[in-house]
DNA sequence: TTTCTCATTAGACAATTGTAAAATAAGAAA
DNA sequence: TTTCTTATTTTACAATTGTCTAATGAGAAA
């Protein structure tokens, strides 16, 4: 099943970090290391971890003392699952809406637009 | 100023509603029939109204008991920002990634992406 | 002017979120 | 086996959010 509903900020930090690991599974430690810049508490990061296995995004498996932890949902499934909703919430569903949005606040230009446009050329057409 | 932050979802609504209608200011009466799908009690979405207020997203003027509400921010300068935010946030300010995101979640199709970039050509180019 | 109506304000409350201090507990070290 | 370490789990708590019910208050109706 795809993920149900948005994460909360600091829960999507934590899987982001998750994501960018090189292999799984990884403990808090490794975690930890990757979010050295948020200063999180040990128990902070455990608690956000016990969080996402509840919501069913991560899977753990103890080890003795250690818990070892691994994503359950892909980042490409939440990422589509969570832009789809904010276009269709936001947007209404209009690419044109998004494009000026994103214009406006200077996070893209009418370049980028076009050279999408290139790479999507010869895409899986339909 | 721009909107600072993510508005909670009930608060979009009230916005949402407020931004279509057709002059200002507008009663809560007014609203609470633009949103009759919601089935929401009238002090709530007077108190909505309210927390709105304090952010600076409404300006509540009163006449003898009733109260009259006008937008303070505009559609497309909190669509700017808060689309900007998220397209940093997910999708670290990559549109190929957002793109490709939207068509897997079935949101867009490449012919839409084609459209748009015919409305572009000619755009405030650079 | 007394009373009724109904919009607005005040309070209230449970659920969610962000963050951490205190309590546990299972190996490691003595 | 006794004690120390330190990761994990429990608790805790304040702030935010979604929705209401109860309390106000200002015109309207009597």
């Amino acid at each position: 099943m795809s993920p149900g509903n948005r994460l909360p900020d600091a829960e999507l930090e934590v899987m982001q970090a998750l994501w960018q690991m090189e292999d799984y599974p990884v403990t808090s430690a490794q975690l930890m290391e990757k979010l050295a810049g948020r200063h999180w508490r040990l128990p902070t990061l455990l608690k956000l971890l016990s969080r996402l296995e509840e919501r069913g995004f991560v899977a753990t498996q103890k080890e003795g003392r250690t818990n070892y932890y691994r994503p359950l949902v892909g980042e490409r499934e939440y990422l589509a699952a969570e832009s789809g909703r904010f276009f269709q919430k936001l947007h209404g569903g209009s690419l044109p809406s998004l494009v000026a949005a994103l214009m406006e606040s200077r996070s893209i230009s009418p370049k980028d637009v076009a050279e999408l446009e290139e790479i999507l050329k010869g895409g899986k057409g339909k």
